[in-house]
DNA sequence: ATGCGCAGTTGATCTTGATCAAAGCTTTCG
DNA sequence: CGAAAGCTTTGATCAAGATCAACTGCGCAT
């Protein structure tokens, strides 16, 4: 296969819309190429599952499109969402037997799959591969560590509040750096109220009395239920803590 | 400085407790050699503070004894432990200019401390402790994530059950290998019952009072404050759900 | 149009765990 | 030994959020 055929496998890292955003930003082009052998494109429907809690972990995946949702279950069905998985984001769980939690895509997306021990394989030969992995890891524990504080000590109106802008900062990267909290912002949440309230350890109808209240208290507009409009951020991030 | 000198300063990795568990285990002797010039031991008094919380990241440091707790903090002061941190362990935040939580010792505690930018150098030029790095990393990320459906979903009961059993397999590695909940176990525990509340996200009367129930229904034996003894861990496993 | 179905909202009540308060224990140290 | 200061436990009450239930509004298919 040369490197025509692979352009026009529609394939080609060269024309991937995260080539410098994904972990295979550092990569020559060697390297890329060699990378692009194993992975491939794949599409997915909102709704539909890519990885299932506690299978065996066969797929990882960068996420070109779209986003996902990772989630684990109690025994009898109670489900915590830990985490969300935007484009350029990784999905997926290098060097271990098994998947530790599901994902399912919450908008249409579109992937970029490998078989797990071919990109295990393909990471212990490329330390730059390796090492943006390893950058995106510890963010994604950082975050990890302070949901776990959201979950832990915070109130219904500040763990909403808090949502709103996590996501609202995830959805526009580089408008709003990380911990700035001015101006305005709008956004279209990928999430269901369920969905919500599965992320902040609540219930669907404690979710809503909050989004209530900070509508009635002018803190957020929604002209529909999935557009949120934040006129003044610090007073939202006031409402978080 | 020769090997000679470097061994009579105490401080020579071959003589580490460690060495085979930590993240230098796959490094060969050079490498060995090259990282102890930038690594120093330090001892840790209980309660002495080694990280604080959005200060600088200045250093990082494996520990090869003793328990740290790593903590958040909400702008009015509500804590939430975010993990323990035990012999062969990693602590710190590399490549990264702020630490995202305070660190300090349970016990007292002998760790092997890196100025971060040394560290982070050294990584870099060295993939194997950087795959060491990252398998940690990630393990660390889905423990913190399974943290996040026990603060979501779960009853103080389960809560302390979880933790007890958690605390149990750390503390006695090999003994019952991760997901085994068979036999007895004893441990002592290395938190206050403050502690272990901000761990588990309640107060400390509810925490007191599930020990109390757990007692009197035979689940765990309870000597002294701080011993446990788990005479079926199954039982106790039943009751964290 | 009409009616069904789903997502979200609102209301009433209940429960779990928080809060407030008061004792017990233990450890420390004069 | 004994006082003092911490922890921890226990009890009484309170409140935030869960649960149970009804209703609204919107999209969609017949």
């Amino acid at each position: 296969m040369d490197a025509i055929d692979i352009v026009q496998s529609g394939n080609f890292c060269q024309a991937c819309t995260i080539r410098n955003r994904a972990i295979c930003a550092d990569l020559d082009d060697q390297e890329v190429a060699l990378l692009n052998l194993i992975g491939r494109r794949r599409n997915l429907k909102a709704g539909e599952r890519l990885l299932w809690e506690g299978e065996e972990a066969i797929l990882v995946a960068n996420v070109l499109d779209g986003i996902l949702k990772l989630s684990t279950a109690t025994a009898d069905g109670r489900e915590q969402i830990v985490g969300l998985v935007y484009a350029s984001d990784f999905v997926g769980r290098p060097f271990a037997e098994t998947t530790p939690y599901s994902a399912e895509a919450l908008t249409d997306a579109q992937i970029c799959v490998f078989q797990r021990k071919d990109f295990d394989r393909f990471a212990l030969e490329h330390p730059r591969l390796e090492h943006k992995l390893l950058e995106r890891t510890l963010t994604e524990l950082d975050r990890s560590r302070r949901w776990l504080l959201l979950l832990g000590t915070m109130t219904a109106e500040e763990r909403v509040a808090s949502v709103l802008i996590e996501i609202g900062h995830r959805l526009q990267p580089g408008v709003h750096r990380a911990g700035t909290f001015e101006g305005a912002m709008e956004l279209t949440l990928p999430l269901s109220r369920q969905q919500i309230a599965d992320i902040l350890g609540l219930t669907i109808e404690t979710v809503s009395r909050q989004f209530t209240q900070l509508k009635r208290d002018a803190v957020i507009e929604m002209p529909t239920n999935r557009m949120i409009g934040i006129p003044d951020i610090r007073a939202l991030a006031a409402r978080a803590g």
